[in-house]
DNA sequence: AAAATTGTTGCCAGC
DNA sequence: CAACAATTTT
């Protein structure tokens, strides 16, 4: 691997800069299709190969699994074609199928299997499995190494039990879906309970402080997690531990995080420490050192998990040079998009105009113009389908080159995919639905998971008394409760007690035999985990733990489908196997469930037509885009319409789902929809009003009539900010040296103050916190501002 | 202890 | 209109 790559010389100015950055920070600004992955992917192989910096040195934080996986790959592929080139002295795709094969595995070998590539959640479980053993939290609860994941429905069920069995509180006024998002909210920003009492020392506060307690009680007993920890702990951990931190900064000298605009407080703590060890930034060291984050604000679209996109716009200070666009050298910015006609692109530009949270950036087009944008409005959800799948059906047969995979419908909630399911069976167009009911999330799953759980972690007691009658074997609510009771009693876990047969024989009455047989089962499978491997445990569990059997003997058709999603897992565990050479244990593999989101299924190349929600189009891109539903109530979402923060992140996830369309794109609505049964009247989105209105097109007209003159103005009632002219009596503010702590008036906003500023020289724009309405950016050349003494 | 029935609540997004 | 929980029946 001696000769340089020269993948240099394909791209662009800009993305050179990003992709041959060596050391210290850099923060790459980029936007929708403006090849970032591509940075990304040529900036790790750059350093390997320009840099020689070992593989196992670097540490890639991806959004999902699939982006991991897919950056892994191209890795692969690129010095694959570099070793064909240096070894063979041919070029990689007109080689032999034989040493095609040799070579990527070479490459795997080498450098993708050193590689941390991941999301933050599998990376971090994976640094637990080492570590988690030196870890005590303030209360001094501790775990080991076999700790089991909760999902949210655990969590959940927890967070229940507690209310209302624990606390004896009604789930009336503290439901338990909002308890658990409030102590996911006080994880994510680092709070323990104590310290969120102390946030909120209401009563409300305080119960749910005493809840989160309880829950983390919970969580140790169980030697569990939730999602929240997996970042959370490690945080922990590192702050309290200088020789855990000292070897993973040493290990991790290289930092790549994309999607940074949708990191929280605590997963920007996790990147700092890593990064600077935890110490003051005049002790930095940056020789062979980097963090590289990538991300877009105006595609931060995760704040209902407290991502918080300031971080993004606070990296130059945290890290770099703090220094103004023009001068600094901590940042780049990718302006140029490859994916989007004109049309679309000026579309999605316009549109996030209207947002006053946002620095300003503008999608160049590289590209032709395109066809316009085409808008409809159907009678009802029905009709709106019925249009969706008339077109791609048009669509398809017109046009040789596409096939069904080059098609996407993208909605605002899992809940709209219904009547377009229906319509797209009842044409046989094949189809994937990305979310709603997760695989993973089905109940045979989660039960055979069940039993994998309790035998990889003896003490998750959730997971074995989920199976311990599933099927049935006549162990009732009342010997349940008593093993229960009895383990409280004792303090210890449900299983040590289950373990010791004479215990078994007091405590579970008639149903002693069945119990004792039932532990009896697990304990050979626990013993088995040494030897055998998961996939082989699975199946002796399925044999000998009766469910298959019991799901048979069922004998009707949703049965059936059952032991089919069950073999499923059989196969999923040996694909795992099979990949996953490096940590191919039970306990990795039950990780790797409880983490995988449905979109790390979707392949490349398939053939049908993906139906998802904006959310999890992000990163996507698709020759055709459908984007229904646009809504007063459902897009924007009626919960965001009365909060103007809130508004801006619904318009910023239509600018993600535009700018997910590369030739074509369909807008559409209902005027009718069914809501909980009946049906509501509903009235077009106020984005489509913030569209420019020549770019698109109706049924009627080729494109929609516009009025007067004022082509590409705003619509009226719009607040769009950056048009000086009708927003600000002419006049925008002279140009004076803002200081962050400045107290100033708004002519809209009122009274706030500066907390950031972003820039410098004559292009400034300054975050101000406004009392009741939250941090906004604004450009003081365009807003009128008055400083206040 | 399990099945059947009636009642209740919820649709925002997801690792 | 669903899924889910609580309640009653067998």
């Amino acid at each position: 691997m001696t000769t340089t790559i020269d993948f240099l010389s394909h791209l662009n100015p800009n993305q050179r800069r990003a992709v041959e950055h060596f050391c210290g920070p850099l923060l790459v600004v980029a936007g929708a299709g403006s090849g970032k992955t591509r940075a990304l992917t040529y900036r790790i192989a750059n350093l390997i190969v320009e840099h020689k910096v070992n593989p196992e040195n670097i540490l890639a934080v991806t959004f999902t699994n699939k982006a991991a996986r897919e950056m892994k790959e191209r890795i692969q592929k690129l010095f694959a074609e570099q070793m064909a080139l240096s070894e063979f002295g041919e070029r990689y795709d007109l080689l032999p199928e034989y040493d095609q094969v040799r070579l990527r595995s070479k490459v795997y070998k080498h450098i993708i299997k050193d590689l941390w590539c991941g999301t933050f959640h599998s990376l971090l479980s994976r640094i637990l499995r080492f570590d988690i053993d030196k870890y005590q939290d303030e209360k001094g609860r501790t775990w080991q190494r076999n700790f089991s994941i909760f999902d949210e429905s655990d969590a959940q069920s927890l967070v229940k039990e507690i209310v209302t069995k624990q606390l004896n509180l009604s789930d009336k006024k503290f439901n338990p879906r909002s308890v658990r998002y409030s102590i996911s909210n006080a994880k994510n920003q680092g709070l323990s309970p104590k310290e969120y009492e102390k946030e909120e020392p209401n009563y409300k506060g305080r119960v749910i402080a005493e809840v989160y307690n309880c829950y983390q009680d919970k969580l140790a007993e169980n030697n569990a997690l939730d999602f929240d920890d997996l970042i959370l702990v490690p945080v922990r951990l590192f702050q309290q531990n200088e020789q855990v931190l000292g070897y993973w900064h040493h290990k991790f000298r290289h930092i790549l995080v994309d999607e940074y605009q949708d990191t929280n407080r605590t997963q920007y703590q996790l990147i700092s420490l890593l990064t600077t060890f935890g110490e003051q930034k005049s002790q930095w060291n940056w020789e062979n050192r980097s963090v590289f984050v990538v991300g877009d604000a105006d595609q931060s679209i995760y704040s209902f998990r407290m991502a918080d996109f300031t971080i993004l716009l606070d990296f130059q200070q945290d890290f770099g040079d703090g220094l103004a666009d023009e001068d600094t050298r901590s940042m780049v910015k990718l302006e140029e998009n490859y994916r989007s006609c004109e049309n679309i692109l000026e579309a999605a530009n316009h549109l996030i105009e209207n947002n006053t949270q946002r620095i300003d950036k503008i999608l160049k087009a590289t590209r032709g113009e395109g066809e316009e944008i085409f808008y409809f409005q159907a009678d009802d959800e029905v009709a709106e389908a019925d249009f969706a799948i008339d077109k791609i059906r048009s669509l398809e047969k017109e046009n040789p080159d596409l096939n069904w995979g080059n098609f996407s419908i993208l909605y605002r909630t899992n809940a709209q995919s219904r009547p377009f399911e229906d319509i797209l069976v009842r044409n046989g167009i094949p189809y994937t639905v990305v979310g709603g009911l997760k695989f993973y999330d089905r109940k045979e799953i989660k039960d055979v998971l069940g039993y994998l759980r309790a035998i990889a972690n003896p003490a998750d007691t959730v997971s074995l008394l989920r199976v311990i009658n599933t099927p049935r074997r006549g162990i009732g609510k009342a010997t349940i409760e008593n093993l229960t009771n009895a383990a409280q009693e004792l303090g210890t876990t449900m299983w040590e007690i289950l373990s010791d047969e004479t215990s078994v024989n007091t405590l579970a009455g008639r149903s002693a035999k069945s119990v004792n047989n039932f532990v009896r089962m697990i304990s050979r499978f626990q013993q088995e985990v040494e030897n055998l491997p998961a996939s082989e445990i699975l199946q002796n569990i399925l044999d000998e733990s009766g469910y298959v059997q019991d799901l048979h003997n069922q004998g009707n058709d949703e049965a059936e489908d059952r032991i089919r999603n069950v073999q499923e897992l059989y196969n999923a565990v040996r694909q795992y196997e099979e990949e996953a050479e490096q940590d191919a244990s039970l306990q990795g593999f039950l990780a790797s469930t409880a983490l995988s989101s449905d979109l790390d299924n979707l392949k490349e190349g398939q053939t049908a037509v993906s139906l998802m929600t904006l959310h999890s189009s992000k990163g996507l891109e698709f020759p055709i885009v459908f984007l229904v539903g646009l809504e007063q109530g459902l897009f924007p979402n009626y919960r965001s319409m009365n909060d103007p923060a809130a508004l801006e992140e619904e318009r910023r996830l239509c600018y993600v789902g535009i700018t997910r369309a590369q030739e074509r794109l369909f807008l559409s609505h209902a005027r009718e929809r069914r809501l909980y049964g009946t049906r509501e009247p509903a009235v077009r989105s106020q984005f489509l009003d913030e569209l420019p209105r020549e770019l698109l097109a109706t049924q009627y007209s080729r494109k929609i009539a516009y009025k007067k003159g004022d082509a590409r103005s705003a619509p009226v009632g719009s607040n769009n900010t950056n048009n000086t002219n009708n927003t600000n009596n002419g006049k925008p503010t002279p140009n004076i040296n803002w200081q962050v702590g400045d107290r100033v008036m708004h002519k809209s906003f009122g009274a706030g103050e500066i907390t950031h500023i972003f820039g410098g020289g004559s292009k400034v724009s300054v975050a101000i916190k406004f009392p009741g309405l939250g941090q906004k950016i604004i450009d003081p050349r365009v807003a009128k501002l008055k400083k206040i003494e």
